[in-house]
RNA sequence: CUAUGGGUUAUU
């Protein structure tokens, strides 16, 4: 069984979830490892309905859930929001006042409970892990109040980890970023970018565009273009925040700049690159330049406009008051409209 | 050494 297992396991690491099921099918006997295997391949491969339709499946067929099972059925839940199934799987944890106090359970139910908005439930678990708590849990809770329209709060929360004395890693500056562009909070913002720069993580891309983007979306676009021009490499995912900063104050002229100095650097346009090109045609009110663009999309760049770029046109057409063609373009979606 | 915890850019 074990050998068995490892075989399902070997299909899911390496990305063949069809064939990780074949052979979990026609295994002669499935324990609670090869469900939570099978189970957590679902997860990896963003199929969350499946690893929870199938975290029922194994119960009626007899096999108890252990704590690795409700953990990854814990992300499960909280890849798709499901706080009512996360609640219930909550509950029904054995020893639940011993795992709570477990920093890998309780980072899941955090983040679980963050996920899904409960803040006050995620903040109650985590107040709860008092010495414990390392820079993972941290984390979570700082991106449950990012992520939900908290920036104060997520920023709060950085602050107080390193009170603490736990030192934020690239994932913590990312969130604590993000919280300082989702209330425009340059100034905490320059604060953490200067101990990114003491820390030289300025070199880690993620980093480098999170920081770029920070500084785009409280509209400093200035000192976005700072940071944009001391990062080591730039790639399309460095261009775009720019891009979309100028995009987003109605610069159309130097957001359609900057793309050309883009590609001139050999850097080709991606999808996001079309959107922000799109929202700034419908910022400015260009409803017939944006048709130029949208036919360039596929002619010039190969790129399959998408149902956001569908959706863009729309809008660039209902903001300048022309709901008939905006029908029309809703009817000739080649995709199914949302 | 068979399964388990956090991550960047865009439209409405």
């Amino acid at each position: 069984i074990a050998v068995g297992n490892a075989v399902v396991d070997m299909y899911v690491k390496c990305g063949s979830l069809a064939a990780a099921r074949e052979v979990f099918d026609i295994l002669r006997e499935r324990d609670v490892i090869s469900w939570t295997t099978l189970i957590t391949g679902y997860l990896e491969h963003g199929c969350c309905e499946a690893a929870l339709e199938c975290f029922e499946q194994m119960r009626l067929e007899g096999i108890h859930p252990n704590i690795v099972t409700i953990i990854s059925s814990l992300n499960s839940c909280s890849n798709i929001g499901a706080t009512e199934k996360g609640r219930i799987l909550h509950a029904q944890i054995e020893d639940k006042e011993y795992f709570e106090k477990d920093l890998v359970v309780g980072t899941a139910l955090v983040n679980m409970y963050a996920k899904c908005g409960s803040l006050a439930m995620a903040q109650k678990l985590f107040d709860n892990l008092k010495e414990t708590r390392d820079v993972i849990l941290w984390t979570a809770m700082i991106e449950g109040y990012m992520d939900h329209g908290y920036g104060e709060a997520a920023l709060k929360c950085f602050t107080r980890m390193q009170l603490e004395g736990v030192p934020p890693d690239m994932f913590t500056f990312v969130c604590g970023l993000k919280a300082c562009s989702s209330i425009g909070a340059t100034e905490k913002g320059q604060e953490i970018h200067a101990e990114i720069e003491r820390l030289g993580m300025t070199v880690n891309s993620l980093v480098g565009n999170t920081l770029v983007d920070m500084y785009a979306k409280c509209d400093q676009l200035i000192l976005a273009r700072q940071v944009f021009d001391k990062l080591p490499t730039r790639d399309v995912d460095s261009w775009n925040p720019l891009i979309a900063g100028h995009a987003n104050v109605g610069d159309i002229g130097d957001a359609l700049h900057l793309v050309e100095n883009m590609c001139r650097e050999g850097i080709m346009p991606d999808p996001v690159t079309f959107v922000c090109v799109l929202s700034a045609c419908g910022h400015t009110g260009m409803s017939e330049k944006s048709h130029t663009y949208f036919e360039a999309m596929s002619k010039d760049f190969g790129i399959v406009p998408a149902l956001v770029h569908h959706n863009s046109m729309v809008d660039i057409h209902c903001r300048t008051g022309q709901l008939d063609k905006a029908r029309v373009l809703i009817q000739k979606m080649p995709l199914s409209p949302d």
